[in-house]
DNA sequence: TCCTTATTGATACGTGGTATCAATAAGGAG
DNA sequence: CTCCTTATTGATACCACGTATCAATAAGGA
């Protein structure tokens, strides 16, 4: 599974221009988000946090969270571990896939969920505005590895 | 929003076949969720359930959804409002559609993921096992009271 | 360097869900 | 129908995840 990942850098701009001061426990969760492939929850977040920087509060942490997913720079997982879990959002490639058995998440191209969107509002009648879709089964490794 | 519904009876007799006894309380929460348009928590179902039997216990009514949803008969809602509401499953229309203006879900045709499936298999080389798809938006009766 | 104020960390709190265990009731055997 | 075994229940305590509060800290502009 190819190692997808975001930059640091635009985080931290993202954060300044929408008028939050920089501050060092951002830049110490955001290099987090950006060293791992897999969902991560505030918790586990905290716990690596700490390791870097011991006075780090677990409100922060939340906190923090709940501004970057507003900020639309990481999404939720809704998955077998319950849905507290959180990756790094990558624009066009919207369409998760977690591995039951290695548990990364890697991303699809979301063009196959447009087109099914659009058939889906044909058919029903209904406006839809929002999706989550969300794949889990073994990755390309983890089968090869049997 | 047409009310598709479910059959109590095939509920009883396939938690009976399961080797589970057969109870008053199991009979108060599947005819709440037979009789109910709207996803459903744990919570709510217990507040319904006192209704018309006072002495409900709050653990029952989370041991009878951990219940029906490992037989398969209700399935999780990802929705706005978290991860703890519950619909009905029925066979065939697995993919949900819940209006965000009156709340109601609606099952669609699930076709167009079987496709899509197929095709996000193809071109990642994942091996799909399971698949969770929510649609949001207005349903045709809340475009139309607009 | 100082000052204002957003952000932080510690603590307490709230809600959703689970473990425990004695009391109850399903339902098969006689 | 009655008895007996045992799954199920209800009450309580408990735990995990997340949020509100508030004094202390630190960003960053003047």
């Amino acid at each position: 599974m190819p190692g997808k990942t975001i930059n640091p850098e635009d985080w931290l701009a993202a954060l300044d221009e929408s008028g939050f001061r920089v501050t060092t426990v951002q830049e110490t969760l955001i290099d987090i988000f950006a060293h791992s492939e897999y969902p991560l929850s505030a918790e586990q977040a905290w716990d690596v946090a700490r390791q870097s920087r011991p006075k780090t509060g677990r409100a922060t942490v939340y906190r923090m969270f709940e501004k970057l997913e507003s900020l639309g720079l990481i999404r939720r997982v809704h998955g077998y571990e319950g849905c507290s879990r959180f990756v790094p959002t990558l624009p066009e490639l919207m369409m998760l896939f977690i591995c039951l058995y290695c548990g990364r998440a890697d991303y699809l191209d979301s063009q196959p969920l447009d087109n099914l969107i659009q058939q889906s509002e044909l058919a029903s009648g209904h406006h839809i505005t929002d999706s989550r879709l969300q794949l889990f089964g073994a990755c390309a490794d983890c089968q090869q590895n049997d």
